[in-house]
RNA sequence: GUGCCUUUAGCUCAAUGGUGGAGCGCCUGACUGUGGCUCAGGAGGUUGUGGGUUCGACCCCCAUAAGGCACCCCA
């Protein structure tokens, strides 16, 4: 028999034990706060009919289908499934479906593998998680949605513990009131906000040639926009507040709403407790998506810009135009797990710890006493705490070398001579320490 | 879909066209009641694959695959 040679797939990210444990208890974090703010849990399958994805213009090489390896000749080996490629689509089919079921503001979220055909590189995977908060209402949803969504991501990423980071925030329809101010032509508009959308990336002379040259924007109106969203003449949040407030296209009626709309979820993100340092209104943030119709979120890390954008979103008129008549608005943000964590456990900020989630590991020195190693091991489990009992053939040596590559904290060691005394020896990995207890205080000494 | 780069031990990398090495990791022992440290020893390779040039190819050429990066797009 030949040996197949086991290799990574390109893009499908697979971890060792100890970034595993690190990835999980990130997931663990982002379920919590998720459901600290209300928001329910659901689940929706990996796959979903081709025609339900290619809807809202999905780009199809991006989509992974289902096909079947062997079929009849007379069978196609085709099928009308294909892997989701986000978790906003079939988001907005789940919710056209279930409608008069589902109670309004519905709020969700949902942490599922999503699966893109693309050519993978830095942080960018073929499949990764992403860990997705919508509120989706009927007719309506309240503003004050906008500020609680930065503030939810804020507290995820605070008990993450990943650093410095700030949550961008802008508003669309002020940019499209501003460029309509300035006599751009509806149907530009949408261009003019991807263009200025890379305005970080690809710096201000490239942008401008751009808007001029290929979208064909006055000279004049370009300087302004660049003027406009260039963060140079108003770093902080409130100078930024103050240069809307003082913009002659406040005339404009699209440029006031959105300037009000700005003003109201800046100031409940403040009431949510956010600081300062990690939210800022940010005018060059434009979102390329085009379904964003109002606010619009992007998170990056101080310290590691290259990351891109680790949690992004925003609010759009209409989830499920394409399933359903009824207008259903909604505000919404996505956590990309997969490449945030990772990356983080490269670089160092997310740090690696045990291969086990046991803290506690019973040795078995003799083992002609292993029930009484299991009754050990089972009072500990018993009280809550993970333990895992050796049973391979070993000397203690063997078994502590063991215990220590994987990282357990403490080593219960008992022969003859502790059993002889009604006695265990608690070993504390760590500092080396051991103490000698009586039997019926172990507990005691490994919570200790 | 486009462009550039890379491919040698599990990992990171050496090796003038002339007998493929090192560090780390792994295994064994020193050590049958004590891990990490140390020391000694050991295993591990059709040099991605296929072809070509050459007396001779890890090295040069062609093809191909995989990986990486950038573009596009996005988490």
């Amino acid at each position: 028999m030949s040996i197949i040679t086991p290799k990574p797939i390109s893009g499908f990210p697979e971890l060792l034990p100890d970034a595993q444990i690190v990835f999980n208890r990130c997931l663990q974090i982002v379920r919590e706060t998720y459901e600290l703010f209300g928001f329910a849990p659901i689940e929706t399958p990996a796959v979903e009919r081709k025609e339900i994805l290619t809807s809202k213009g999905g780009d199809e090489k991006e989509i992974f289908a289902l096909t079947r390896l062997f079929t009849r000749p007379d069978e196609s080996p085709e099928t009308d499934l294909a892997l989701h490629f986000d978790l906003t689509v079939p988001l907005a089919r789940y919710v056209a479906q279930n409608k008069d079921k589902l109670v309004f503001p519905f709020r969700r979220y949902q942490m599922q593998k999503i699966w893109r055909g693309e050519r993978p590189q830095k942080g960018r995977y073929r499949e990764f998680y992403q860990c997705d908060i919508d509120v989706i209402g009927r007719g309506s949803v309240s503003l004050f949605t906008d500020a609680e969504i930065p503030s939810v991501i804020y507290q995820v990423f605070k008990r993450m513990d990943i650093g410095h980071f700030v949550i961008r925030i802008n508003n669309r329809r002020l940019l499209q009131g501003y460029f309509e101010y300035l006599g751009v032509p509806n149907a530009q508009i949408g261009e003019v906000l991807r263009a200025v959308d890379r305005l970080e990336k690809e710096g201000r002379d490239k942008v401008r040639r751009e808007l001029t040259e290929k979208i064909g924007v006055a000279e004049s109106a370009a300087d302004d926009i660049l003027a406009f969203i260039g963060n140079e003449s108003a770093s902080d949040t409130d100078a930024v507040l103050a240069k809307i407030q003082a913009s002659p296209a406040m005339s404009n009626e699209r440029f006031a709403q959105g300037a009000a709309e700005l003003n109201t979820v800046i100031a409940g993100i403040r009431s949510l407790g956010v600081p300062d340092d990690y939210f800022r209104a940010d005018l060059s943030i434009a979102r390329g998506l085009g379904y964003y119709t109002g606010t619009v979120y992007e998170t990056q890390l101080i310290k590691y810009p290259e990351l891109g954008s680790i949690c992004s979103g925003g609010r759009y008129d209409d989830l499920a135009s394409y399933f359903t008549t009824e207008k259903l608005p909604g505000v919404g943000i996505s956590i990309g797990l997969s490449r945030l964590v990772i990356q983080l456990i490269e670089a160092g900020v997310l740090k690696t710890g045990p291969s086990t989630p046991a803290p506690v590991i019973v040795t078995t020195m003799d083992t002609s006493r292993m029930a009484d190693y299991l009754k050990i091991a089972a009072s500990l489990r018993e009280a809550g705490i993970a333990t895992e009992v050796y049973f391979d053939k070993g000397r203690l040596g063997d078994q502590l070398k063991y215990a220590n590559r994987k990282g357990f904290k403490i080593a219960i060691i008992a022969g003859e001579n502790e059993f002889a005394a009604g006695q265990v020896k608690v070993k504390n990995l760590i500092t080396g320490q051991e103490t000698l207890c009586e039997q019926a205080q172990l507990l005691a000494h490994v919570v200790g």
